[in-house]
DNA sequence: TTGAAACCTGAACCATTATTCAACTACGGA
DNA sequence: TCCGTAGTTGAATAATGGTTCAGGTTTCAA
């Protein structure tokens, strides 16, 4: 007999065919939507397979038409969400007429984007502990941008000289610790304020002037 | 019988009497070395009681001789462990002249705690979906601590006026961030020189000067 | 020496849940 | 109308691992 196993050589899992049909596009869609709120409501290990099925309102069995594991489906989600800040803070930053204004329109809009998508949040921060090579791309990501938009600002001027690599990892710090306390854990501060307090000490420092 | 044992009035389950005998101590030690190797190698899911039993040298059944379940344990090590960061960096900063040249210290203190701790920094960060209040608890200490000395300093002349509130916690992020990129993931880079860029960022800002 | 409290033991229990599978239905092109 | 492909179904499987328990052993004060 012919050998006819063991075909594919690199995946231990066979890769899931995208959806072919409008159907199965549908399904694909409710099933990452309920996975977002599940994640985001009892976190990856309280979640469940069944729940995220009966919140998609479909069948255990169908989730596996679609995703290989709960690894899996975790992972596209953590992909699509840290696409989906990249995509909301940077316009904002980029828009305006300097890097340092950009900063304070910048935190103010990440503040408002987390006060809204709070699910997504934990599901990044928990793709640590789940998919930590996830979790790195999604910072390296961000800093890779952010250096390069410093080192930009220092070419037009409008910076001091110094290491943008651990400059953009201080900022994105800042920045999501200040998501953390004053998006996540609190809803009353005003945004702004924290935005304008953050972007003034970013801008000229803590120092007596 | 002297010294009673204190009945704490809102318990699920009872507490763990305290060992009463140096056999008892040693154990309850040991338990709480393997718990922190165990749980900072695999993280707090794929932890085992037996195997934190195992590598502590005694049975299972002795574990719940002195904690209730697998999150009682934990919540221990991150206490002690909150505790432990907060004594290592607190004097740096304090030692210092001022507090800006204080935060300079501070920060690479902090880099060289992470790397000789790598277990008990993703412990820490772990409690965030294991024990949300106990990681609440840490970094809410610890920006208390941080707002306190700000505004000790900004009475001695030292800092401009502003919320030492989210001064705090952007200074935190910060040094978590650092932390993370040249402690945990990056054995390399000089922690002088990253904590040298990032108190000039903090004392003069990034603007061109 | 002795008795009781403290401590130790680890197999068994039990609940949970990711994953599989074989049979079924819906759809659309020929 | 027919048929192959895509999609659906959920009970059964299988593995895991936290927790209990019914005794045994050690320690130490009296």
């Amino acid at each position: 007999m012919t050998n006819t196993a063991e075909v594919s050589p690199k995946q231990h899992k066979r890769q899931r065919a995208e959806p072919k049909t409008p159907r199965g596009a549908r399904t694909n869609r409710a099933l990452l939507d309920a996975a977002a709120e599940e994640f985001g409501e009892r976190g990856y290990h309280e979640a469940g397979i069944a729940r995220i099925a009966q919140r998609a309102g479909t069948a255990i069995g169908s989730f596996y038409n679609y995703f290989d594991s709960k690894e899996a489906i975790f992972r596209a989600l953590v992909a699509d969400m840290s696409r989906q800040v990249r995509e909301t803070v940077a316009p904002v930053i980029l828009a305006a007429p300097d890097r340092l204004s950009g900063e304070r329109a910048g935190i103010a809009a990440f503040l408002r984007f987390v006060r809204q998508h709070k699910a997504l949040y934990r599901i990044i921060d928990e793709s640590a502990f789940v998919a930590g090579d996830a979790y790195r791309q999604h910072y390296n990501d961000i800093a890779e941008g952010y250096a390069f938009s410093l080192s930009q600002a220092f070419g037009r001027g409008e910076l001091s000289d110094g290491d943008m690599q651990v400059r953009a990892w201080a900022i994105m710090g800042m920045n999501v610790f200040l998501g953390l306390r004053f998006g996540v854990w609190d809803d009353e501060t005003d945004p702004d304020a924290v935005a304008a307090t953050a972007a003034d000490m970013l801008t000229h420092g803590l120092a007596a002037r």
